[in-house]
DNA sequence: CCTATTTTGTGAAGGCTTTCACATAGATAA
DNA sequence: TTATCTATGTGAAAGCCTTCACAAAATAGG
C-alpha cells in the first residue's frame, strides 16, 4: 500500500511538483464542490493557472490516476494527492510566540479542519503564560524541551522575534522535531534532517516593489 | 543612472534571483551591524545558506560591484540592491479585510521601517468601519475604487476570505493598482500587467506533511 | 617591484524542469 | 462492433538555472 512513498520511487520529486500538489488538492476541492465526477488536466491547470502538460507530468511521477478520454475522478484523486502529502492523517503542532502574527495562526479554524491541529502554545512573557487562548493554556518556553520531547507534536510554527529565533529552534531541535514553519525573517540554521520552511512577507513586498519600478509585465511594450 | 533597471538589460532576471537579492540585503544588514566593510561572496553565501558562486553570478546580472581579492564594499552593495529592488524609497499601501491576520499586518512595525507603510484600511464589517487601528481609520469597502484611484497608494494587502478575495481584486485592478499579496487561498484572475504574490501557510505546512512521511532527509540511509 | 594570495566575474558544462507532441487507450455513439 | 473522439501518459526536446573552474584583477607582504 505504499506506492506513493517517495522513498521507494526511483525519480527525486522536485520541491515545485510537491507544492503544485497543495495546489490541485486546492482545485480538487473546488471542483468536488461544484459536483463534478472527473476532471481533466486541462480544467485542473486553468484553475490553478498552469499548463495541462505540467498538471500530467507531475501526477504521472506517482502513477497514472487518470483514464484516457475521460479525466481524473475526482474524489479519489484528491484522497491519494491527500496521502502522497501524507495530509491524510492529523499533524499536532505547536506555535511559539502568541503576538500579533502567532495569535491570528492560533484563531484561524481553517487550519484544523485540514488536519494541522494547534495543540500547545509557548512564550516567554508572564502576562502570557498561563493565559488562556482559544482553549490552549500557554506555557512557559522554559520547558519547550520537556514538553515536546516524546510528545504528539510533530511541527513547531516559530512566531518569535528574530533576536531569539534560532534559540528557540535549538530547543525545538534538541526536543528531536524535525518540522519548524518560521515567520522569522532569518536563516535558521539546523541539522540536515530537519525540515524549515519560512515565511517572509517582506521577501514578497519586496518581489512587488521590483516588478512595478522594473515593469515586469508580460504584455509591455518596449 | 538608470543602469540596473530591468528593462535596459538583454538578459532576463529570474524569480529566484529577485528572492535571493531580498535575502542578499537582509544579510549585508546583519553583515553592516557587525561593522565589516566589505564582505566576501562565501561570507553572503554562508549566511543564507547558499553557494558563493550563486551569489556571484546573481550580482553579475546587474554590474560589477565587487573588487577582486577583497570582496564587495557592504555600504555600498547594500544600497545598490535596494535600488535593484525599488526599496529605496516608501511605499504607500492599503490592507484590505482588519481581521485576524490584517490586524497583525498593521500592528507589525517593521514593515514601516523597511519602507513598506499602511496608510489606509478597508472592511465590510458596520462594526469595524470608523474604528480606529492604529492610527488609521477603517473605510467602507464600498468606496475602495474611488478612494484608491489616483492615490499615492500603489500596492494592496488582501486579508478577506477566499470566498470574496476576487471581488475584492476586480476593484484594486479597476482603480489601475498593479501589485497584491495575497493572503486569501485563491488563485486571482488578474490582467497580465498586474502583479500577484499569494501567502499560502497551508501549503508550506502541506510541504512539511510531505517531508515528514517521505523522510526527505539529505542525509537519510536508504 | 615582485610574488603569493585572495576573491571576483563569467563562459561553459551540467543538471533540472517545463513544454512539446503523439501514440495509446478508453469513452461515446450509432 | 466499428468509427470517432477525447484526454492521458510519457519519451524527447527545449529551456532555464546552478555549479564549475579558471583567467583576471586587486591586495598584502616582503
Ligand atoms: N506581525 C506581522 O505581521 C509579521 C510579518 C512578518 C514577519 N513577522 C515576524 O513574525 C515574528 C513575530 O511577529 P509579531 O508581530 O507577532 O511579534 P510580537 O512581538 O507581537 O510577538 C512575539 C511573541 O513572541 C514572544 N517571545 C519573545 N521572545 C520569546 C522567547 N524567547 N520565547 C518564547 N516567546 C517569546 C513574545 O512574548 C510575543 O508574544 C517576528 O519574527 C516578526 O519579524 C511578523
Ligand atoms: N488567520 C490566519 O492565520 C490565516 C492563515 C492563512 C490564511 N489566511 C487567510 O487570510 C484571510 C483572512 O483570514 P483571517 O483569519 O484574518 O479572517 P478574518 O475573518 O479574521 O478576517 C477577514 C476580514 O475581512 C473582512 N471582510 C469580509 N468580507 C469583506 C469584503 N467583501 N470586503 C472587505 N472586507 C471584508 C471581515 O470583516 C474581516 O474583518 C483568509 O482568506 C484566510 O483564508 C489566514
Amino acid at each position: 500500500m505504499d506506492e506513493f512513498r517517495e522513498t521507494e520511487l526511483k525519480k527525486r520529486i522536485s520541491e515545485s511538483t510537491i507544492r503544485r500538489l497543495s495546489l490541485y488538492h486546492r482545485a480538487l476541492e473546488i471542483v468536488e464542490e461544484n459536483g463534478s465526477e472527473t476532471v481533466s488536466s486541462k480544467e485542473l491547470a486553468k484553475i490553478e493557472k498552469l499548463t495541462p502538460a505540467q498538471v500530467r507530468k507531475d501526477l504521472s511521477f506517482f502513477g497514472s490516476f487518470g483514464t484516457r478520454g475521460l479525466g481524473y475522478p475526482v474524489k479519489d484523486l484528491k484522497a491519494k494527492i491527500a496521502r502522497i502529502l501524507g495530509i491524510d492523517r492529523v499533524w499536532n503542532i505547536a506555535l511559539v510566540g502568541v503576538g500579533n502574527i502567532g495569535s491570528a495562526l492560533v484563531s484561524y479554524k481553517e487550519f484544523a479542519r485540514q488536519g494541522f491541529k494547534i495543540v500547545k502554545l509557548f512564550d516567554n512573557d508572564q502576562r502570557k503564560i498561563g493565559s488562556n487562548h482559544k482553549g490552549i493554556v500557554v506555557s512557559d518556553i522554559k520547558n519547550i524541551v520537556s514538553e515536546l520531547s516524546g510528545s504528539e507534536i510533530e511541527m513547531v510554527v516559530v512566531c518569535v522575534p528574530g533576536s531569539v529565533a534560532q534559540f528557540v529552534v535549538n530547543d525545538i531541535v534538541k526536543a528531536g522535531l524535525r518540522a519548524i514553519l518560521n515567520f522569522a525573517p532569518v536563516n535558521l540554521k539546523v541539522p540536515d534532517d530537519v525540515f524549515v520552511r519560512n515565511e517572509n512577507m517582506a521577501m514578497e513586498l519586496e518581489y512587488l516593489s521590483y516588478a512595478l519600478v522594473n515593469n515586469h509585465s508580460k504584455n509591455r511594450v518596449k
